[in-house]
Parts: C-alpha cells; structure tokens; sequence
DNA sequence: CCGCATCCTGATCGATACTG
DNA sequence: CAGTATCGATCAGGATGCGG
C-alpha cells in the first residue's frame, strides 16, 4: 500500500498531486461518503458499499485509519464488534468532497457527451 | 485506458465514485493545473510536468481531451507544432481542484503526522 | 517536434480459504 | 463478526525504438 505514489516532502512541485494521493483510491471516497452520515459497523459498510471485498474494504479502511481520517473502534464483545467514523480531520475533507461531487452532478453527463463524440470521430 | 473503473450509467449507487474517475489518474492533475496559466505546447509540458514520460503525458493528454476537458489544436507546420488548453468544460473543474487544493495546503502536514503516529504504534 | 508500438516490471485487485 | 493469508490475473507505468 501506499506505493510511492508521491514523495512526502512538502517543497516538492509534485505539489498538487498531494490532493488526490489521500483520496483517490478505487474505494475510499466510497467508504468516505458512507461515513458521512455517522458510524458504521464493518459489516454494515460491506453490505452497503456495493462490490467491495472484504480485501478491499479492510485496506480502505486501514489507509484511512493511517491518514487520520477515520476512527477504528473496538468493542470488546464476542463476536467482535467494530465501529469505524470519520474523524474531525475526516470532516475537513467532506467540503471539498462534496464540490467535487456537485461538479459532477453538473457535468458528468457533458463528459460522458464528449466521451461518445471523441470515441466517434476516432473510430 | 479507463480500465472498466465502474460503469457510465447515471443511476448506479456508485455514483460518487465518478468524481474521481475522471481526474485520479497518475498525472492529470499535474497536466490539469499546467493548464490553468494558459495554453501549453507539448514539449513546454513535457519539461514542466516533472518526470512524466512521453508515454503518460500523451495518454493523459489523450484522456483529458476525450473527456471534453482540454482541447488539442495543431498547427500544420514541419516540424509539428501542438497546442493544448483547456475547454470550457474543463475550467468548470478549476474551482473544485482549488478547494481540494487548498485543503491539502491547510491540513496535509496533518495527515503526515497522523502516518507517522500510526506507523510508529504500529511497529 | 510530437507521438505511436512494443516489451517488460511491479503494483493492484479479486477469489478463495482460513482464524480469534 | 471482523479480519488475515495466499495465489493468480490484470493493469498501470517505465524504457526503448521507430515514424511523419
């Protein structure tokens, strides 16, 4: 994980690319979302992030954890219970997530558009 | 390209994850906020999109421009001279960029520290 | 100058099986 | 319930060489 995507040094003129390394995982903003509207159980967030494997859901939930973006709490019961939420840090990111999200809503259908054209005019 | 990433039909739950499907790839950002100043030659991005091959900075540019984010204007001269810009489809997504940037500016130093606690309780 | 084609590597992801 | 471990398949991305 976390694959040397970037290098962490805060001068680099990679800058930008900083924005996408915490987010932009096949899964996270996914997950993100769910936890927007409170804490979710493991398997609740499984059941509800369609098409994720546990592999995968585990991962994303551990580079968020990693990121302080999310909060991982166990509950000492048998069987084992677990609650993951955003954290105040993770809150943060939900402004911009949510633009990110409006712009889609609004254009998404344009770019979907210019796909066609494009696939089109280049056989 | 484009890797089936998820599927294109508006009404499917994954909804949100389209956001980033048409920005997270290794360098758009990078090309993208190139951009932003004004139209680029190829050979201007290539020397300013740091360590980007010639490979991934035309699949990029090929990307954005299918997207309908960047239009492609050459100009029949010998040797070929290429401009790229950005459209106006693709100054819509400047300002959600700038969020998601600033946010980066205001608490990447966080997430760093946040890394190294974990990794550090996490030997 | 701008790009395409090819080969090759390692990262990513899914599927499956197995634990506390 | 909430994971870990392992094995393949797939894919992104780098290096190199050629072409208009």
């Amino acid at each position: 994980m976390n694959s040397g995507f970037l290098s962490e040094d805060k001068e680099s003129p990679c800058h930008y690319r900083r924005a996408l390394e915490v987010v932009s995982s096949k899964w996270t903003v996914l997950v993100f979302y769910e936890l927007e509207s409170g804490k979710k159980r493991y398997s609740d967030l499984k059941r509800q992030v369609e098409g994720v494997t546990q592999k995968m859901l585990t991962q994303t939930l551990r580079q968020l954890e990693r990121d302080g973006l999310v909060n991982r709490h166990v509950y000492p019961t048998v069987p084992p219970t677990v609650e993951y939420s955003l954290t105040p840090l993770g809150e943060t990111l939900m402004e911009p997530m949510r633009i990110l999200h409006q712009w889609t809503d609004s254009y998404y259908d344009s770019v979907l558009q210019a796909r066609k054209a494009f696939d089109r005019d280049n056989t």
